[in-house]
RNA sequence: GGGGGAAUGUCCCGAGCGGCAAAGGGGGCGGACUGUAAAUCCGCUGGCUUAGCCUUCGCAGGUUCGAGUCCUGCUUCCCCCA
C-alpha cells in the first residue's frame, strides 16, 4: 500500500493524480485488472433521502472515471440495506424508513447516475443494480449457514468502527453487525452476477469493504479488491456539503441549479485546486494554472469550477444560465429574472402581503420571528433597499419593471416574488 | 437481582438556591471589513395576529400563589456489586 505506487493503468493514474485515493487493498492487483480492461467495480448508495448530495459526488466521479478509462461501473442502490438502516451514524432511535419512502427515494436518486454514466449493454456500459433483489429474499437460517459461518466475531470486534464504540461504551446494536455482513455479502453476490472485483467507497467504508474481500476469499470468488476515497472537508475543517438550508442536493427539485452553482462559486480559496481536480474534468495543467492565480484573481478559477461542476450535473445550458444570472446580480447589480422565483396569486398579492410573510414564503427565513430579527440586524432587503418597517405591506408600487419583487437576505441569497 | 447516577432550549455540548423563555460554548444566520474567499470584530439564534399572548427542560401525576428545580410512579441510558 505504498503511496508512491506508479500506476500503469489510466484508471489509477487519473485517480491518483486527481486525489481520489485514500487507501487501496492492492494497488498492483487493481492496476493489472484496469490495464487489461477487465475492471468492473461498484459503489453502494443507500436510499435514505430522495436525492444524493454533494458528499456522494466524489464516489460518482470515481465511477465516471472508471468508465472513461475503459472499466465498467456498477452503481448499487441500497434498496435492501436501507431497510435495515446503517446505524453507523450513531445516535438514538434512527427512524426506520417505510418501504414506500425507500422506493420514492430510489427513484429520486436514480436520475443522477444517468447524468454521469452511460448505461446500456456494452462492455463498459453502466448497469444499475439494487441489493433489495437478493437481500430481501434471504432466509435467515440459510444465510447464517451459507454466509454467516464465514464471519469471525473475533475479527469483527477488532474492527475500528466497532472497537471505537466499545471503547467509548456506546451502544452497538446487533443490527449494525448485520449491516456489515449484508454489505460484505453484496460484494460476493455482485461478483457472481457481474464479475465485479472492486468495491469503492468513502474512507469510512474501508472496514466493511475489507470484510467483503475476506468473505469473498472464504466463499471462493477469487481475489477481490477495495479502494477508498478520502473524507472530504473544506480547508477550514467543515464537513462538505452542508449549507444554511441543509445539504447540497444533486437533484434540481431539491436545490435550484442557481444555488448549486453558487455553492461552488463560494468555495474557499484554499480548496479551489483540490475541488477542480475532484469535481471537474479539466486537464491538469489548466488546473495548475488556475489554482495558482493570486489574490482576487482566484475568483476566475472559482467561476470556472462552478461552471464545470454545474455543467456536468445539470447540463451546459443551465450552467451558463446560472453563471449569467450571477454575473448580472453580483457584477452589474442588475435584476435577473432567472433568479429562483416563487409565485403568488395576483389576488393574494393585491390583498396585501406583509413583508414578514413575504420573506417566509420565499423561504429566506424560517419564521416571522426570524424575519423580525433579521430586519433589526439589517439583513433583509426588498428590491435592494433595506427593509426597516416590519409592518410594511407589499403593493403594486413595489413591482419592478419585470413585474416581480426582489427579496434578499444577506448579500448572496435572492428570491423573486412574482404575482401571477 | 441489589446499590448509585443521568435525561435541559427538537443541530450539538452544557450550567441552572422554587419566580425562567432558562447562563456559557460550538455550529448556524446577519452586519462591518474584503474579492460572492479566509481571518477578525459586532449582533441574532422558541412560536404568534409582538406594549401582549402561547408553547418548551425524558413521560405521567402531586405539593405550591408559583416547578427545569421539591415529592411519587414510569421509561430509557450509564456506573458499581452479585
Amino acid at each position: 500500500m505504498s503511496t508512491d505506487f506508479q500506476p500503469k493503468s489510466d484508471f489509477l493514474a487519473v485517480l491518483k493524480e486527481r486525489g481520489y485515493i485514500h487507501q487501496c487493498s492492492d494497488f498492483a492487483g487493481v492496476d493489472d485488472k484496469a490495464k487489461a480492461g477487465e475492471l468492473i467495480a461498484y459503489i453502494g448508495f443507500d436510499a435514505t433521502a430522495s436525492s444524493l448530495h454533494i458528499g456522494s459526488l466524489l464516489q460518482i466521479m470515481m465511477l465516471r472515471w472508471l468508465q472513461k478509462t475503459g472499466g465498467k461501473p456498477i452503481p448499487l442502490m441500497g434498496g435492501g440495506t436501507t431497510q435495515v438502516g446503517d446505524p453507523s451514524g450513531r445516535d438514538e432511535s434512527r427512524k426506520l424508513l417505510t418501504l414506500d419512502q425507500i422506493d420514492a427515494n430510489k427513484n429520486g436518486i436514480r436520475q443522477v447516475f444517468t447524468k454521469f454514466l452511460t448505461f446500456g449493454d456494452g462492455k463498459t456500459d453502466a448497469v444499475m443494480t439494487d441489493n433489495a433483489e437478493w437481500l430481501t429474499a434471504l432466509n435467515y437460517i440459510h444465510f447464517l449457514r451459507d454466509v454467516g459461518r464465514h464471519f469471525s466475531v473475533n475479527r469483527m470486534l477488532s474492527m475500528d468502527s466497532v472497537k471505537m464504540r466499545l471503547d467509548r461504551e456506546q451502544e452497538l446494536s446487533f443490527i449494525e453487525f448485520n449491516y456489515m455482513c449484508l454489505q460484505s455479502y453484496d460484494f460476493v453476490e455482485l461478483n457472481k452476477r457481474y464479475g465485479i472485483t472492486l468495491q469503492m467507497g468513502g474512507s469510512d467504508q474501508w472496514g466493511n469493504i475489507v470484510m467483503g474481500i475476506d468473505l469473498g476469499r472464504r466463499m471462493g470468488t477469487g481475489q477481490l479488491y477495495g479502494l477508498t476515497s478520502p473524507l472530504l472537508t473544506t480547508a477550514s475543517g467543515a464537513k462538505m456539503g452542508k449549507t444554511a438550508s441543509g445539504a447540497v442536493w444533486l437533484n434540481s427539485d431539491m436545490l435550484p441549479v442557481y444555488d448549486y452553482w453558487q455553492y461552488w462559486r463560494n468555495t474557499e480559496d484554499a480548496d479551489v485546486g483540490r475541488f477542480l481536480r475532484l469535481f471537474t474534468e479539466l486537464p491538469m495543467d489548466e488546473i495548475r494554472r488556475l489554482e495558482n492565480l493570486g489574490g482576487a484573481e482566484i475568483n476566475e478559477a472559482k467561476k470556472i469550477l462552478a461552471n464545470e461542476a454545474t455543467a456536468m450535473l445539470h447540463g451546459r445550458a443551465s450552467a451558463d444560465e446560472a453563471a449569467e444570472t450571477a454575473r448580472k446580480t453580483f457584477e452589474e447589480g442588475v435584476l435577473s429574472t432567472a433568479l429562483p422565483t416563487i409565485e403568488v396569486t395576483r389576488s393574494e398579492f393585491e390583498a396585501g402581503i406583509g413583508v414578514l410573510t413575504a420573506f417566509v414564503k420565499a423561504g429566506l427565513v424560517a419564521s416571522t420571528g426570524e424575519a423580525r430579527r433579521q430586519i433589526k440586524g439589517g439583513g433583509l432587503r426588498m428590491n435592494d433597499a433595506a427593509v426597516s418597517d416590519e409592518r410594511a405591506t407589499l403593493s403594486a408600487a413595489d413591482l419592478t419593471g419585470e413585474g416581480v419583487v426582489k427579496l434578499s437576505m444577506g448579500k448572496k441569497k435572492h428570491v423573486l416574488l412574482k404575482p401571477v
